[in-house]
DNA sequence: GAATTTTGATTGACAGACCAGTCAAAATCT
DNA sequence: AGATTTTGACTGGTCTGTCAATCAAAATTC
């Protein structure tokens, strides 16, 4: 039929090639984040993105590339947040770290599917290389950022300490809330994630952070 | 035969119940350190216990009950640890808190087999509420006791804050070094990681401890 | 004390289920 | 019409769980 209407209503069937391929890295993150690693099959990513299983090999080839590419999406895209909040930031080290530890808590970073999908590629990545190597660039390029801009904070505003081990101190809070939110051990939500995070910001830079921001 | 001697040297073909559990149970977190949640397979934890296939399904019915009760043992013998060191310690919180630290820091609870064993586990536990509930009481009352000595040691040692936040940002700082010794995203030793967290515990209560330890 | 029976752990082959990857045919677009 | 995407049945391989047979030790009998 050629029936304009009908043809306008309807989702066009075929659509290029990026735009399957986001779909289906996205229904990967959903599946991992309900699922669990072993548990995320090809079948159930089609079906969550509403298409056929023969699709996920016809775009990605095998399960592993699926995979591997879906691990650097996500680690792109926190990469991609980080770097745009911190250069919109001023050039004070402590509007940056202010600027580093906002991003972390940005709500397309900080939701349910995002952290799960990031637990259950860290469950499964020991001895497999391919997934390590890929996202550990850019945890290295974050921990270099954090620690200079630790040093520089404790230069200006007349603090003592390692800046690495601060650095460090402050990465894993922000990591631990997270997984404390996914895992619900000790169930609080962003509001309670962030005042823990400034609270450790804070106790290290009292002059600069309070438990609610910015001093 | 009677002769004693070969009896002895032989290892005996049949042991206790009790015995070959255990033995299946370090198989199975051995394995799941080497490949992962998703590799583990029945054969394999067998070959790595070097018995056959079949005796798991014999002393364990699934390998669902087999995780299960390996997830259990992880947790109990956590438990075990910590609350020996703490019984162990004076009556103050300083030492209390000193005992809690370095209970985390024993080789029995810190080596990789078993913190991978557990990463494999909470990546996998998502939507899975029968892991969550095992390991989430023991937990619940490691929080509860920390959050407690916390909060003795602001009252007494004449500090400020909040007791919840400090002791979550202790426990998170502990599980983070972890993280980080077992995934390698920024390789340090146990004496570093050591060091990062008595530098946590000393900024919090500067009069009571170093970053070596206990002042 | 030797021979025999009983018990229960152990093995390995097998069946059923599931999954990743293939491919020929169909649908859709240009 | 030709090119490209999409589907779904099919295949080969792997895994879990089952089970009948085996075997060593313990119990019992002679």
């Amino acid at each position: 039929m050629t029936d304009p209407a009908a043809k306008l209503d309807a989702p066009p069937r075929k659509m290029s090639r990026e735009t399957r391929r986001q779909q289906l890295i996205e229904a990967t993150i959903e599946t991992l984040a309900l699922r669990g690693y072993a548990s995320t099959t090809l079948t159930e990513v089609a079906r969550t993105a509403g298409l056929s299983h023969g699709l996920v090999n016809f775009h990605f080839e095998t399960k592993e590339k699926l995979l591997a590419e879906t691990l650097l999406f996500l680690s792109e895209e926190y990469r991609l947040n980080w770097q745009t909040y911190l250069q919109a930031a001023g050039p004070t080290p402590a509007a940056q770290l202010h600027a580093l530890l906002r991003a972390d808590l940005d709500p397309a970073i900080c939701r349910p599917s995002r952290l799960s999908a990031w637990l259950a590629f860290w469950g499964e990545a020991q001895g497999r290389p391919m997934y390590q190597a890929r996202a550990g660039v850019n945890d290295e390029t974050y921990n270099t950022q954090m620690e200079g801009i630790c040093a520089r904070l404790i230069a200006e505003g007349g603090y003592t300490g390692s800046p690495i081990r601060i650095a460090r101190i402050i990465r894993l809070t922000t990591e631990g809330v997270w997984l404390d939110m996914i895992t619900m051990r000790a169930p609080y939500d962003v509001a309670e994630s962030q005042a823990t995070i400034y609270t450790c910001a804070a106790t290290f830079f009292p002059r600069h952070f309070g438990p609610d921001g910015l001093a």
